[in-house]
DNA sequence: TCCCTGATTTAGGTATACCTAATATTTAGG
DNA sequence: CCTAAATATTAGGTATACCTAAATCAGGGA
């Protein structure tokens, strides 16, 4: 993988900082610190402050970036940001439904492949796929035009059950988070997948059952979340 | 693209070098020159003998190199470059098939995705498209087991047209060249197709016609041929 | 306010894979 | 057999993207 003999365009590794940068900031919509980026890329956090000087450096900067205050995506950045992100979500949904890939095996190669795709192979995937508005996972698909749909949602880890005696309430898997492929076999194993139905028991944290959409909730048994698990699944509430 | 992050495995470039090694011998059989692979790789001849000197001093060499006399693949490197001309055609075919596209266009897709799908990938669109023998070029694609099925076939530019006066001869059109997309559009406008009969016409060099399979030889119009153009045909006698 | 600690940046290095210019080798013609 | 052109190699540099170790900075508690 030679560096940058793409012409005008970033780099894989500049594809992957701007990757971070917009997941990291996602949640409070600030500015993203180096250590964070550091943690999630997997190198050091001098490689970090590195790369966003040059990038920040750079003609057309990718990136906003002021010593000790962290990084922000300048609208460019962004642009290539979801770009990718569309890619990623475009294979993925690609490999599941034309070429039957299991689940859990996704983000892997999707993570690769997403750098070096043509628009023309992005064009005509969509297009297979009936230009998809979520991938597998539950998430959103960026649009060709740089938009990404909102989804709101609550992470399960952070949501208090209903009080013990009182009744339990259901909610929908929104999304489920595609990074830890462990993980994602053990909850699909559990049939906790996006759109399924999850029941939260009253009283204890990270206890559901799967409320089944047709037979109600026949042969629910209950499930006992580990606090990691409830850290990959978003859901939203059954009636919005 | 960063250098070489995937662990035990060769580099996009050093993948390039096997693949152009491969091809520049397959024609004699013996040593390829550093010039030769200068030219086809784009670099300078310093880049290549860099390169060679680095991949024959490995632990497990994939080049037998000696000093002004030209490089050899070893098996290991042999069986490197074979499983990188699958993924290409393989790839080639399931753009072609899968995502329809134009015939043209395959190389520079494969060309670089080549070097990124993982075995899974190509073990799925391999069975996708039901295992194919051939790429849409006419090319053979190597097996699983690193085989190359041999095609005997003869390049058009140096075949002699039968002698003024004598009947035209008939021959099936093999395989044309990937790598030249304008040649190609061309080719592929005057129907020239692997598949294709084609009709050497007596006396001139590059003169030739359809020959319908069906319909005989009606409405066959002669195309004259560059010396650019019968450089990428490949075909064989209509018997054979 | 001052200092301590953790976060960040700087300084100096490595590996890959290119380049150009200078040098050396091979080989084919005279 | 000898030399010049063609070919190949060496020497010295560039750019990307990492690394570790050594400063430096910023913010919160005493
Ligand atoms: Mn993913
Ligand atoms: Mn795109
Ligand atoms: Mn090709
Ligand atoms: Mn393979």
């Amino acid at each position: 993988m030679t560096a940058g003999h793409r012409p005008g365009r970033s780099t894989e590794s500049v594809d992957n900082y701007l990757k971070a940068i917009l997941a990291l900031s996602e949640p409070h919509g600030g500015r993203v610190m180096s250590k964070a980026l550091a943690e999630r890329l997997g190198v050091a956090p001098a490689s970090v402050t590195n790369m966003l000087q040059k990038l920040a450096a750079a003609p057309a900067p990718l990136v906003e970036y002021e010593r000790h205050r962290g990084v922000l995506l300048s609208p460019a950045g962004r642009r290539r940001a979801l770009e990718i992100v569309r890619h990623h979500r475009l294979i993925e949904t690609f490999l599941y439904e034309v070429l039957d890939y299991p689940l859990e095996e996704l983000h892997e190669e999707a993570e690769r492949l997403e750098h070096f795709i043509s628009e023309r192979f992005e064009a005509r995937i969509a297009a297979k796929l009936g230009h998809p508005r979520t991938d597998p996972h539950g998430h959103s698909i960026p649009t060709l035009e740089g938009e990404m749909p909102h989804r709101s949602s609550l992470l399960l880890a952070e949501v208090t059950p209903p009080p013990a005696g009182s009744a339990s309430c259901v909610y929908v898997v929104d999304s489920v988070s595609d990074r830890d492929a462990t993980a994602l076999r053990n909850l699909e194993a559990n049939g906790i997948t996006p759109g399924a139905r999850l029941r939260l028991l009253p009283g204890e944290r990270f206890l559901v059952s799967l409320a089944e959409p047709a037979t109600g909730d026949a042969s629910a048994q209950p499930i006992s979340l580990t606090r990691e698990d409830a850290q990959e699944i978003w859901i939203r509430p059954l009636s919005a």
